[in-house]
DNA sequence: CCTCCACAGGAAGCGCAGGAGT
DNA sequence: ACTCCTGCGCTTCCTGTGGAGG
């Protein structure tokens, strides 16, 4: 190995010393949020409800359908894949037959694309794209025919498939079309979007929604449990210390009882310790791992933004930073609100700056509203003092950073 | 009380891109 | 390769709402 000298100091090499650096983590992916953990506390009644209604399919029978709902870091794909999980090892030490698979309708997101992916995991060998979808149900079918499969298809985030009517019939009508004893197939539907299943057709709704679950969020006590099993394979021993994990939990409950940002928040408060070459996790990095993680959540959505929509963003942010006094307003207002109206206006002549065309104002409504949804802005009706029935739009604190955010992705 | 203001948000429809069927 | 179809982003048009002012 070369080693350079420079007036007597010897440098190590340069992967050899990051190498040597000594780190809190132990097992960094375990903290990350593809990790499946093999326990899932909490979540003890929802593992039993869900083996339970799948157990018929170990007795050849065909089970119920069902549909999961709550919100993000809930546990329900954790819940859903370790049940499949269990089903999959059972499966070998018994004569039972059961085929599952699960897809994210994230990425597989129209019926056609969805029955390819299932394809491809029963058939792992074969190819078939390009065929028709008729083609590549029939030949699902025949998976389930052929051995008299009981054939189980998990469906995560099944809100984003465009004709989930369409899939939902044909899986169902699939198992019309297999005789008694045949095999028969069966749909566990994930979703974090509670409001989804009333849009749903009435035929498809009855047909998912056989068996219902509700994952409720985690309270705080409850993602310090959490918390400290992960904590426990991914980090050293007594290098996170008991107040900086009990902070990280208090946090998460408040925001939306969601595991993954309490996870989220733990993994750069380590990463934060490395960096300042500490042997633990205090308080200190759990609050800075706070504001990097929401810059984060708030970088990642922004950049997901339609441009007219970022350009709404940025006029808000611009307006609220200059504080401008707004001329129509009569009464005293709280500082920092400003009226629909004007926005609009001024967003008009920003777009125009940036080169850009505008939206019209019903499309700009639209984006405030989305923008509100996501946490981002707050709007109060206006009310007496001010004439007109008009929205009053305050950049949420969280977002304060937006400004930079955007101008650096519109840089970028 | 009526009218005006300054919007909110529903409904319909339009152009486009991309996928499916032929 | 070609039409046809459909979802998506958007505009246009319209009705509704809540307060100010005469």
């Amino acid at each position: 190995m070369v080693r350079e000298n420079f007036g007597g100091f010897q440098l190590a090499n340069l992967f050899e010393q990051e190498l040597q650096k000594q780190s809190v983590f132990l097992n960094r992916d375990a903290i990350s949020q593809h990790f499946i953990p093999k326990e899932l506390p909490f979540r003890e009644k929802q593992l039993k409800e869900i083996s339970s209604i799948l157990t018929a399919a170990l007795q050849g029978k065909k089970p119920n359908n069902v549909f999961v709902y709550g919100k993000v870091g809930t546990g329900k794909t954790c819940v859903v894949r370790h049940v499949l999980q269990e089903l999959q090892e059972f499966k070998q030490k018994s004569s039972a037959r059961v085929e599952s698979c699960y897809i994210n309708c994230r990425v597989h997101n129209s019926k056609y694309k969805a029955l390819q992916k299932c394809c491809k995991e029963f058939y792992p060998s074969e190819n078939f794209l390009g065929y028709s979808a008729a083609f590549v149900f029939e030949k699902i079918l025949d998976f389930a025919r052929k051995n008299k499969n009981q054939v189980l298809i998990a469906l995560d985030e099944i809100d984003k498939v465009k004709d989930l009517d369409e899939l939902v019939y044909a899986l169902s009508r699939g198992n019309d079309e297999l005789e008694q004893g045949e095999g028969a197939i069966t749909i566990i539907g994930i979703s974090n979007n509670v409001l989804f299943k009333e849009r749903l057709d009435a035929r498809t709704k009855s047909s998912l929604c056989q068996e219902e679950l509700v994952f409720a969020p985690y309270n705080a006590e409850e993602l310090k449990e959490i918390l400290k099993q992960r904590v426990e394979i991914a980090f050293k021993p007594k290098s996170v210390q008991e107040s900086a994990l009990n902070l990280a939990a208090a946090i998460a409950a408040q925001e939306s009882g969601d595991a993954r940002t309490a996870v989220l928040l733990l993994l750069r408060a380590g990463e934060l310790s490395d960096k300042e070459s500490k042997e633990k996790v205090s308080d200190e990095e759990v609050k800075k791992a706070k504001s990097k993680v929401e810059e984060e959540v708030i970088y990642n959505m922004i950049a997901t933004l339609p441009d007219q929509e970022q350009l709404v963003l940025y006029t808000i942010a611009l307006l609220a930073a200059k504080q401008k006094p707004l001329q129509k307003i009569t009464g005293q207002q709280e500082p920092g609100a400003l009226m629909s109206g004007e926005v609009f206006e001024e967003y008009k002549r920003v777009a125009k700056k940036f080169k850009e065309s505008n939206v019209s104002a019903r499309w700009f409504r639209a984006y405030l509203n989305e923008l509100e949804t996501y946490g981002i802005i707050s709007t109060t009706k206006s009310g007496p003092g001010m004439v007109g029935n008009t929205r009053l739009i305050r950049l949420n604190p969280e977002a304060s950073k937006v400004k930079e955010s955007i101008e650096k992705e519109i840089s970028g």
